[in-house]
DNA sequence: CTGAAAGCGCTAACAT
DNA sequence: ATGTTAGCGCTTTCAG
């Protein structure tokens, strides 16, 4: 391996002038730089950031923890898109991701979020898909190591948090539903109480108030997220003495598994019973007849943290916070007007 | 931060007898040991695995270059699913994944795989959904740096990669649309000459060959492994005078977006025009009908990179092997019987 | 069984 | 403008 030595020696020159022209410090003569650069071209010479950051106290590198409650790890397509846009940005100011995953380590002893982060010198931490029940979590949020984590409220000294507007999306999906004149509408949700999931249930319960409309609660039912879960929840829905005409469900897996219940009941979507999903993964479009649903912008989101992030670890005293992305309604086939 | 010199001076020994417990040597009483253990826990000291990589040389660290055609980051399903399983894998042998980015460094000078890597002295480097044509590739193949890629034949003293079967996949599909009476099928490919895609118009021709059909460079297409390239190549295919019965599709993508051109024709798929794809991503379970296809086995792909790259990194004089894993045949309802 | 000391590759005072 | 040197936090001979 080529060091800092090897090249200082080759240029005739002392270690802490390489290392000046490597950063690009000003105090170099115009002579000494180039033949610094030279030789460090000539030998393939690649700085190394460990080394550098040892001394620095800054490593340049961001720690993820990314989980999915199927514990299905890099397979959740929404976060995926977030932690994309959050690559990019956080990317463009030199930091580079480290995945980390809590572990017992080989003296028996289990690592979690802090120990893992301190273990690998990381500048921050960025969170998705952690459910709350977590119990590193309370170590975390009293830490000084700068985190925002995405749908899960943790809030500290250094940790921000982010969400889409959930409640905001919720009513804008009841609202939309409304406007199609629909009254009778049922909400499948989260049994687990994520933070997203609980404020799309209170979107909801704030937009029948609004729309003075009645709640009922043998037409609230609960999921997990996932496809499987949606089913069973309309299958329990469609067993009611009386149906609603239209269901809004917090996540689009639920949703398209609850199209899956209602054509195999013999029913049609959009005809029988419209929906409404949340979150607009790639398969919404897919689906026959497309859904509608409420847009997580995961652009913005990824974005948005990495800014965030990037304050919390570069501006000394900088509050922590909470973000909100706003949603959208993506109109497509699975909601009637029967108005 | 806590460290090494802390736990040694509060428990009254050397730094040595600290790091000597820390790593589980047998030769410390076990009076010190527990003493030790006891300050560590007390503190709740993190022992620094930047500032140990530094002196043993290795970082317990894999660096992963992970790009699609689309420039799209983490977006692809696929590529996604082979390193989920290869981090679970790598993983429970301590290993972190950095995912690193070629990029211009604030001096200017343009850094490449080889380049990333020693910079942030990772042991190893997986890459995913790097086009042959990257310039970085060759000074990469040359180096000693343990190497595993994926889809991506690039071989050298340290370096494996690993593919599908694709020509006995593309075989599969082939003989599974021979089976069900078709002697007249085209075949959708890809431009850019990939390594899997090569692989697939080889086992078509080999399939055509093997049946004695007809060679018709007409019904040889070309796209970009996307929906709208699909779709593209479709709607030209159905301007030709004679239509084949059925096409294969070297991606499911494309497929999809030929299912699509063929419905826009009037015409229905699984009736007029059968289809087979390749890969078996998530969607092809609920594009309707539902699409027969290939299947990779991802899971399978990420541990079998996974221990080829623990091997490469860990065993002197191992060499370089190119692996490849079986693909299966996954019947759903875009085939139409016509014998 | 325990400890002193050298050094991994680099940066940052501080001299010169 | 350039060089000397003391560490960053840790492991590892080598003595005792």
């Amino acid at each position: 391996m080529t060091t800092i030595y090897d090249v200082a020696k080759r240029a005739g020159v002392s270690v802490a002038t390489v290392s000046k022209v490597l950063n690009g410090y000003p105090d170099v003569s115009a002579r000494t730089r180039e033949k610094v650069q030279q030789i460090t071209a000539e030998l393939g010479y690649h700085p190394n950031a460990v080394a550098r950051g040892l001394v620095t106290r800054r490593s340049m590198t961001v720690g993820v923890f990314f989980q999915d409650h199927g514990n299905r790890g890099f397979r959740h397509p929404f976060l995926h898109d977030v932690i994309a846009s959050f690559k990019d940005s956080i990317g463009e100011a030199g930091y580079d991701l480290l995945f980390l995953t809590e572990h017992r380590g080989n003296d028996g002893v289990f690592r979690g979020f802090e120990s893992r982060a301190k273990q690998r010198d990381v500048d921050g931490l960025f969170l998705l898909g952690v459910p709350r029940t977590n119990s590193g979590l309370a170590t975390l949020s009293r830490s000084q190591i700068p985190t925002v984590s995405v749908d899960l409220d943790l809030f500290g000294p250094k940790a921000s948090y982010l969400c889409s507007d959930n409640v905001g999306g919720a009513r804008q999906a009841v609202d939309h539903l409304v406007a199609n004149g629909h009254r009778k509408i049922a909400f499948i949700g989260d049994r687990f109480g994520t933070k997203p999931g609980h404020d799309r249930m209170l979107g909801y319960q704030e937009a029948l108030q609004a729309h003075a409309l009645e709640y009922r609660p043998e037409w609230i039912l609960e999921g997990d997220f996932g496809e499987t879960s949606g089913y069973r929840a309309m299958r329990r829905l469609l067993a009611e003495a009386e149906l609603p005409t239209a269901v809004f469900c917090a996540s689009d897996m639920m949703a398209i598994g609850a199209m899956n219940a209602i054509s195999e009941a013999g029913l049609h979507v959009g005809e029988q019973i419209s929906i409404v999903g949340f979150d607009d993964i790639e398969l919404a479009r897919y689906v026959s007849p497309g859904l509608t649903t409420i847009r997580q912008n995961t652009d913005k989101m990824g974005q948005r943290a990495a800014t965030e992030l990037l304050e919390l670890m570069n501006t000394t005293n900088k509050p922590p916070g909470v973000i909100t992305v706003e949603t959208s309604l993506v109109v497509r086939g699975t909601v009637r007007n029967i108005a």
